[in-house]
DNA sequence: ATGCAATTGCAAATCATTTTCAACAAGAGC
DNA sequence: GCTCTTGTTGAAAATGATTTGCAATTGCAT
């Protein structure tokens, strides 16, 4: 499911200009699965077409995240990382050794936060959930 | 449960020296129920001794981190807020329109985390859970 | 092809936080 | 109480991530 997003079509829907430098950190973003941060992006677009900068790298994922079209996360103590926004909500396992992060998705766990809030007197807009663990031994 | 940690006693038993300043801050924190910022930390404490520096704020923020004393929160788009370390663990929940934060903790959601982490093949090490809400109307 | 507003790269600016460094002051020992 | 040693301080500069100002450039509608 929700694979590939074409950023390119949204954004010119949107009255965006398609620069030859968006083209390319589009299409790096479009083919990632994992959770670059800017300079990664940056990195990967680069070896692509060196004329692209990192200014425009994060004026892109600004344009995209206002869009609705990435998430931004910030895990603790490190740059903003970026994803897809199409798929399903989900949170993350950052794996402390490797950097890793793994998505998952508990129902149970995102009614309970609902259950919570409500006793509070609150709605939730959004939340953050975030998992920092190793690899169990065994 | 859990009041006005001696904060200074801890220091000095780690052989730390307590000078006017750091007294100051000091007080300050055992003072605090809410969860300043470093900024909030250092305006309370420049009223009572004006000599307090920013600087010595931070550091003394970090050193009371690294004798596992406070936690220090990074929430979304803001600087990092402290709070005692002395009591039970807990989570946040940030009310968007006035930035106060409310503790709440659930045993179902921390052994519901503890599950899924396991699923996954990992142990958690730490986590961080944080709801964003506003009010409930009615 | 033309024109103009959107976009670019670079450098400078921000923001939170840390580090450098010379002046200063805790507090152990006398 | 006085010294001496070494930790600590404030101010300013450095960091790291990200944003912004600006003159030059370039999409793209016409």
């Amino acid at each position: 499911m929700s694979e590939r997003p074409n950023y390119e079509q949204v954004l010119r829907a949107a009255g965006v200009r398609i620069t030859r430098q968006r083209a390319v950190i589009l299409r790096v973003l479009s083919d990632s699965d994992d959770h670059p941060d800017a300079m990664g992006i940056f990195r990967r677009a680069s070896r692509i077409d060196p004329s692209v900068s990192l200014t425009t790298v994060y004026r892109t994922m600004k344009l995209l995240e206002e869009k609705g079209e990435i998430h931004r996360h910030a895990f603790e103590g490190g740059p903003s990382r970026f994803e897809h926004a199409d798929s399903d909500h989900h949170d993350h396992l950052i794996d402390l050794d490797s950097g890793e992060v793994i998505e998952f998705t508990s129902d149970r766990i995102e009614a309970l936060q609902r259950e919570i809030a409500a006793e509070l007197g609150y709605e939730i807009v959004h939340h953050r959930l975030e998992l920092y663990g190793r690899k169990a031994k065994g």
